[in-house]
DNA sequence: GCCAACGTTGGC
DNA sequence: GCCAACGTTGGC
C-alpha cells in the first residue's frame, strides 16, 4: 500500500465537508498541477492519505482513503486533468503541524516541508509511521 | 500583507 | 530548446 497527502485550504475545501461526504467519498478536483495529477494516477484503491489544512492551520487533521481511481475531473474541460475520489476514514487525535514535521529530524525531508506547493504528494512508510504516532491514531 | 519558491508560458 | 517574465501558492 502506498501513502499520500493531500493538501487544501480549509476555506475551499476542508476536512469537515469531507466528513460530510461519508463513506460516498468526493472527488479531489481542481488539481491543476502535473506532479499532482501524476501521483494521483499512480494511487490504487485502499490506498490511505493525510489531509492537511494549509494557509491558517497548518497541520494534518485526518486520515483518507482511495475510494475511486484516477477519472476525468469533472471540473475540467479541456479532458487533460484527472483525478481519484477520497474518503474520510477518521479524524486524528493530536493535530500534527508542519512545525512538528519540521522539527522531527525523520520527518524534515518531508515534500511537505521542503516543497509545501506541491497539493498532492507521496508520504513514505516511515514517515506515515511515524506521523500515526504523532496524531495518536493507529 | 509581503515575499520567496516554484511552475508555466511565450518569445527568441 | 532555452530562458526570461509572469502568475500562483503558501509560509511567515
Amino acid at each position: 500500500m502506498a501513502y499520500w497527502l493531500f493538501k487544501s485550504e480549509p476555506n475551499t475545501w476542508g476536512w469537515d465537508q469531507q466528513v460530510a461526504k461519508g463513506e460516498a467519498g468526493e472527488q479531489w478536483d481542481g488539481v491543476r498541477n502535473y506532479q499532482a495529477r501524476n501521483n494521483m494516477q499512480k494511487m490504487a484503491l485502499g490506498d490511505r492519505g493525510f489531509f492537511y489544512h494549509s494557509i491558517k492551520e497548518k497541520r494534518i487533521v485526518g486520515i483518507v482513503e482511495v475510494c475511486a481511481l484516477a477519472h476525468p475531473d469533472s471540473t475540467d474541460d479541456t479532458g487533460k486533468w484527472h483525478c481519484v475520489d477520497i474518503k474520510a476514514v477518521k479524524a486524528v487525535k493530536t493535530p500534527v503541524t508542519l512545525e512538528d514535521c519540521k522539527a522531527h529530524p525523520e520527518l524534515s525531508k518531508m515534500i511537505l516541508v521542503n516543497n509545501s506547493r506541491l497539493s498532492v504528494q507521496p508520504v513514505s512508510e516511515d514517515e506515515w509511521t511515524i506521523i500515526c504516532q504523532l496524531a495518536g491514531v493507529s
